[in-house]
DNA sequence: AATTTCAGCGTACAATTGTACGCACAACTG
DNA sequence: CAGTTGTGCGTACAATTGTACGCTGAAATT
């Protein structure tokens, strides 16, 4: 088949139109003040032809959402498989998310935003995505942990923090000048590294307070 | 003078602007999706008579990030003067803060939004409140260590993570059920008190690899 | 008392918005 | 090959937007 079948062609139409709506994301522009017809205009389609592929501006949103979602969490277990065994997990997981956040700028901090914002309709959409990662961080704090025979205290806690450290810091990198971007990766890494230290110290001080 | 003077007047309907502003972003509305013809019918007055205390929206956001952020601040400090010497300090201040964004939903997740945003003329605004309570608060912690006897390691990058907490589940917390949200607190303190601990070990360290 | 100032209003207009409607034509189905 | 399907387009319309312009009446100044 030389001719494009009708599906394939509207797949690629719509992934056009998300293609451009992530592209004038990352220049800064924040998703609620898109207008259909400006997404249109920017996909190269006439503004009516936008509602054969999504009904309205919202369905777009979620699906953007959903793909970025997808996409990261594959990539955080991706980095854990390859790095396992390692001397520094954290520094090579905090720069693959922040390179990835990088090339994504206007998903992410898309993402950030509407898990913030009240009454979006994105809010859950992005909010699973947030815990899913914190949910699959603790678990992995909790198996390197065990392995080197360090208790901890509060793993899901310790997570929590950790991610939200992450994103905060992630998200101050786009708005960050190139010669200060390192600086900023390396404050993150010792404040990861604080937060485990932290976990330790009161994993340790339960074990000595409530002995096996 | 029971006449109302005319500056009088003035100052009136401008704080009348932002108070009604302040009671659609805490509705949930976003700031950017909110006309100056909105804003103008909420306070009650003619659009074209906006112009008479706002050159336009901007000028309108930038009025009531500086307000809320020095309300903030000197909040703040009284806390620290009032419960110090107290048991928990930690608890309070955050429990001071939390009930503070409660009050302002609105404005507390406007700055927070619009730190992360980026071509926002807000941005630098919202991020100058932002380090301000930072380094205010990295301040804080060492003297308090000092007085404590208690060696403290990285105490800005500690209070760093300290402040992206308070913030982000600060907002967290504004999408809560009421029954969850004490539940939320108390895990914001164990974070809290889990990077103190951190920062301890680390001071620790730092004494024992290079003694005084 | 006469004059100036200025907050607030109403009207007006060009842009831009979402979307309803119907047509065209290429891809599919039988 | 004839018929159906459905993507994409152009037109059209009512709402809403920011803001320019000129007026009014009361406070402030002289």
């Amino acid at each position: 088949m030389l001719k494009v079948s009708r599906k394939k062609q509207k797949a690629e139409t719509r992934q056009k139109i998300m293609d451009a709506t992530a592209a004038e994301l990352a220049s800064g522009r924040s998703f609620d003040t898109l207008s259909l017809r400006e997404v249109a205009k920017l996909a190269g389609i006439a503004p009516t032809s936008f509602y054969r592929h999504f009904h309205d501006m919202g369905s777009l949103g979620l699906a953007l959402i959903e793909q970025h979602g997808e996409t990261l969490l594959t990539l955080m277990h991706h980095v854990r498989e390859q790095a396992s065994g390692r001397h520094s997990l954290i520094r090579t997981s905090v720069e693959t998310l922040f390179d990835y956040n990088f090339a994504n700028q206007g998903m992410s901090r898309m993402i950030l935003l509407e898990s913030m914002s009240r009454q979006s309709i994105f809010r859950e959409a992005a909010q699973t995505m947030f815990t899913t990662m914190s949910r699959d961080l603790a678990e992995f704090l909790v198996w390197d942990a065990k392995k080197r025979g360090v208790p901890l205290g509060h793993p899901q806690l310790a997570a929590n923090s950790m991610v939200a450290i992450l994103f905060t810091t992630g998200i101050a990198l786009l708005n960050t000048s190139a010669e200060d971007r390192s600086r900023h990766v390396e404050a993150a890494i010792v404040q990861l590294r604080m937060i485990m230290r932290g976990a330790e110290a009161m994993g340790q001080e339960a074990r000595n307070h409530d002995p096996v």
